[in-house]
RNA sequence: GCCGGGAUGGCGGAAUGGCAGACGCGAUGGGCUUAGAACCCAUUGGGGUUUCAAAAACCCCGUGGGAGUUCAAAUCUCCCUCCCGGCACCA
């Protein structure tokens, strides 16, 4: 009785073999070529793993085995992305603390990953939420603090009344033309609070620059651009008339100034209380209450309705002393340029219906070609016209020579602006990082005496600091913004916490956070706070592919030799949900470190994919709420780890949307159910050495699988395993040990647990998971025999077989191919017009 | 509106200038079986010609639609349609 394919068997033996042997451990000190190839470390939620998530790690799996059979020395962590609101929000629902649910989850996601074969260093596991880790993650802030780079400020910041706590923009998405919480879905408001900010705006151009350095998805680096949002431009200055004030407006057409036939402030300018005329005071009060009041969504109404009131104020413009209207309208933003523009209703759509709207002049000053009777307005480049000097100069000229003349009389400057805004980091919630920040109401007053205390600080301004400590406003109490030592670091996260949000932060309400902090520069105690929001959990998750290089440092955030070691990343898997987020910040923050003299890089991850979404069979996305949700420990326990793991990679390409289908679960299961019983039948029989064309095809499979594994086009390699094994099917005797082995190495990344029982059946020395990648020989795979394909007039008509050595004579080919009798019919008595010979591949006759 | 990615059998997909549909699923017919499952074998893009019929051979059409480049186009270029994703009053 032969022995049956029993997964459930021998996944459990292996994996536990592993796991004890600890083969999958990496070693830093090793001369071996280094590999990092990283997945996006999972959230730990309740839900446990999905079968996209599978699909990710399956695919770097493979990679990663793939390449440790080729000799590099493969880093290949993961690690848990633990602080967060989910499981703070659970908590607060289910009353058990989000440390418990977190390790839960932790215990559940692993023994998953364990379950599916995943090779994985645990020795490196990693984990946000441990002092261990956030204690670095502390450390970074300050050191971001320390060089200007984290600051304090007061602005108008989204707030997610739900989460009750702010976001950073990129955490806020458009739905159904919505502002919403990426999280929780409920729309966001703005208010204004003062908050920590990472500077991020400072490295906008870098950031967009850099992109060039790296090998990304095009669609996700101009993701990256567009968040960024570069334009070039020019800030024109209009002196107010009969005043002695200037605007300064931003524009990306200087060609058109002439065409600026009146001038817009966005309502909450600072100018506007200047220029409003007494006369025209009410109207305007009235409209800027009324944009305050409006929430984004509505100034960005679907239908774009445009609004303003007049000021009563006329700008000057600088180009032609020509005496424009003020205006205040809703439609310009105050975040963005300077906040007021020049409006050229002739070439700017938005300003056109405004325009239209209030009755202002329209003026045309760029030549349109043909009928312009119908177009109303144009927003092309071209020639201009009724602007004066600049008259038939093409726009890109015009600009640069406008911008150039103005600056000489100081009225304009080349400018180039950002969407980009800098990163808010704080949240009132508690499953966070603390922000390592002590405020103390006597070191403030430095700053009031307007000079630097002279060193006693231990600042290194020497003599005309201007405020050694920033200080910053609660309550009412003026008090200095002092860092923790790093000596004093971690600011732990006290676990004795009522957690529930309400707006302040839960911090404020520990007593153990707040009972005797010491200021670490005046050593007073009396009024001293800790600050007492976390830090955005993408702050965690921007820097933890460093610490896997060396994560139980306790002296640094990771050494440079174990850096240098590792890192970059050189192959990063995950979700196409990051464009902005965690890759935007993770570049920024390598940025930084790089600058700073910590490491040797400033691309974090050089090559990059995502892995594409798995919806259900129904071709639906995968929800609780429509009952289609795959979870991937029935699929190994119905069909074993090997069988999943395939299946995912046969599915299609790496990132494309694909559905699950359990009926091609089933064929999968089916071809190894065949491998087990051929692998058998070719233990049984014994045979040492294949016959010729045996190891010929298995020499090919060695090759395509490992270029295929090489560009990431699983799919393929899957079926060239398939391929191979019906073509097994067919020719049983004639397979031997030897190609037994060879396919054993090449199906082993993928089916780790079938290839190690297999190799061990076949008398192979374990391990097979720690066997190099067999290399194929071109000798053996070059075909001895070459069809060539006739064509005529480009329809296949024929093919004729040549030797190797044939083939490269063309007028050999060519008077064989003609000769043949099926030719001679087709040809008969027409011209042979032309004869092409693709050496080895076709052949195609032109006929008359 | 702007940017990015797509459209190939009944389905997932393969082929990146040179034999369209690899591989898998499904379907149909057959074998095995008391029966079913499993398994095994065969067929499987559409249309046509030859034939009593079948096998087989051959021919034509065919990669969202239209044009173009080329000896040769699913693949390159231009125009159009539709689908997916991102951004969007960004001056």
């Amino acid at each position: 009785m032969k022995k049956i394919y029993r997964p459930d068997e021998i996944e459990p033996k292996w994996q536990k073999k592993w796991e004890t042997d600890k083969i999958y451990q990496v070693k830093d000190t090793t001369d071996k070529k280094k590999f990092y190839c990283l997945d996006m470390f999972p959230y730990p939620s309740g839900a446990g793993l999905h079968v996209g998530h599978v699909e990710g790690y399956t695919a770097t799996d493979v990679y990663s085995r793939y390449m440790r059979a080729s000799g590099y020395n493969v880093l290949h962590p993961m690690g848990w992305d633990a602080f967060g609101l989910p499981a703070e929000n659970y908590a607060i629902k289910e009353k058990i603390h989000p440390k418990e649910t977190t390790q839960k989850a932790i215990e559940k996601f692993k023994s998953q990953i364990k379950r599916t074969g995943l090779s994985y260093d645990w020795s490196r596991e990693i984990d946000t939420s441990s002092p261990e880790y956030y204690k670095w993650t502390q450390w970074l802030f300050l050191l971001l603090f320390k060089n200007g780079l984290a600051y304090r400020k007061k602005a108008p910041v989204n707030w997610c009344p739900s989460c009750r706590t702010v976001l950073a923009n990129e955490q806020v998405i458009k739905s159904e033309d919505k502002n919403v919480c990426e999280r929780c879905g409920t729309e966001v408001v703005k208010k204004e609070l003062e908050q920590w900010f990472f500077k991020i705006t400072e490295y906008a151009d870098r950031l967009l620059q850099d992109l060039s350095k790296i090998d990304w998805p095009q669609s996700t680096k101009q993701g990256q651009r567009n968040w960024i949002g570069r334009s070039d431009g020019a800030i024109i200055s209009f002196k107010i008339d009969g005043s002695s004030e200037f605007v300064e407006v931003f524009t990306t057409r200087a060609d058109t100034l002439f065409g600026a036939t009146y001038l817009v402030l966005s309502p909450e300018h600072p100018a506007v209380l200047k220029v409003t005329k007494k006369e025209y005071a009410k109207e305007v009060e009235k409209y800027k209450e009324g944009a305050a009041k409006k929430s984004e969504i509505q100034r960005s109404a679907v239908e774009k309705e445009k609004s303003g009131v007049f000021t009563g104020s006329y700008a000057i413009n600088p180009a032609n002393d020509e005496k424009i209207p003020v205006w205040i309208a809703d439609y310009v933003l105050m975040g963005y340029g300077t906040g007021a523009i020049m409006a050229v209703p002739a070439h700017d759509e938005r300003d056109y219906l405004f325009a239209v709207k209030y009755k202002l002049p329209i003026k045309k000053v760029i030549k349109k070609e043909g009928n312009d009777s119908e177009v109303v307005y144009c927003d092309e480049e071209g020639v201009l016209e009724n602007s004066g000097k600049y008259n038939g100069l093409n726009s890109e000229l015009a600009r640069e020579k406008i911008v150039r003349d103005l600056e000489k009389e100081g009225n304009a400057r080349s400018e180039v602006t950002y969407k980009l805004r800098d990163w808010l980091i704080s949240r009132q919630r508690y499953w966070g990082a603390p922000i390592p920040i002590i405020y103390c109401p006597h070191c403030a007053h430095f700053e009031d005496e307007g000079g630097c205390c002279g060193g006693e600080c231990g600042c290194d301004h020497g003599g005309s600091c201007e405020g050694c400590y920033d200080t910053t406003e609660i309550d009412g109490v003026r008090y200095a913004i002092v860092p923790v030592p790093v000596e004093d670091l971690p600011v732990k996260l006290p676990v004795d916490v009522d957690f529930k949000p309400t707006g302040e932060s839960p911090l404020m309400r520990s007593k153990d956070f707040q009972a005797n902090v010491k200021c670490p520069k005046c050593g007073a105690i009396k009024g001293v706070k800790r600050e007492v929001d976390t830090m955005d959990t993408f702050v965690d998750s921007s820097w933890y592919f460093f610490r896997f290089c060396d994560p139980h440092n306790d002296k640094e955030f990771a050494s440079k030799e174990k850096m240098q070691k590792f890192l970059p990343v050189d192959m990063y898997m995950g979700g196409a949900e990051h464009t902005v987020l965690h890759l935007l910040y993770s570049r920024f923050l390598t940025k930084v470190l790089f600058d700073l003299g910590f490491t040797h890089f400033d691309e974090p991850f050089m090559k990059l994919r995502h892995q594409g979404l798995v919806l259900a069979g129904d071709s639906q996305k995968m929800s609780k709420r429509w009952g289609n949700i795959i979870n991937p420990d029935d699929v190994i326990s119905a069909f074993g780890a090997d069988t999943m793991r395939t299946y995912e990679m046969f599915i299609g390409p790496i990132e494309a949307t694909k559905a699950w289908s359990t009926q091609g679960v089933e064929g999968v299961r089916r071809f190894y159910n065949r491998v087990w019983s051929l692998s058998l039948d070719a233990i049984e029989r014994g045979l040492k050495v294949s016959e010729k064309n045996v190891l010929k095809m298995v020499h090919k499979l060695i090759k395509k699988v490992g270029s295929d594994i090489e560009e990431l086009k699983f799919n393929t390699a899957v079926s060239a395993m398939m391929e191979f094994s019906n073509f097994w099917k067919e020719n049983k005797d004639l397979v031997g040990l030897d190609s037994l082995k060879l396919f054993v190495e090449v199906m082993a990344p993928f089916a780790p647990h079938i290839a190690e029982e297999i190799w061990e059946m076949a008398g192979e020395k374990y391990s097979v998971t720690t066997a190099s990648w067999p290399e194929y020989d071109d000798g053996l795979i070059a075909e001895d025999e070459v069809t060539v394909v006739v064509s005529v007039n480009g329809k296949v008509r024929d093919r004729v077989k040549f030797t190797l050595g044939e083939i490269k004579d063309k007028e050999l080919v060519k008077s064989r191919v003609l000769s043949s009798e099926k030719m001679r019919e087709i040809i008969s008595a027409r011209n042979v017009k032309d004869f092409i010979y693709v050496e080895g591949k076709i052949v195609n006759i032109v006929l008359e």
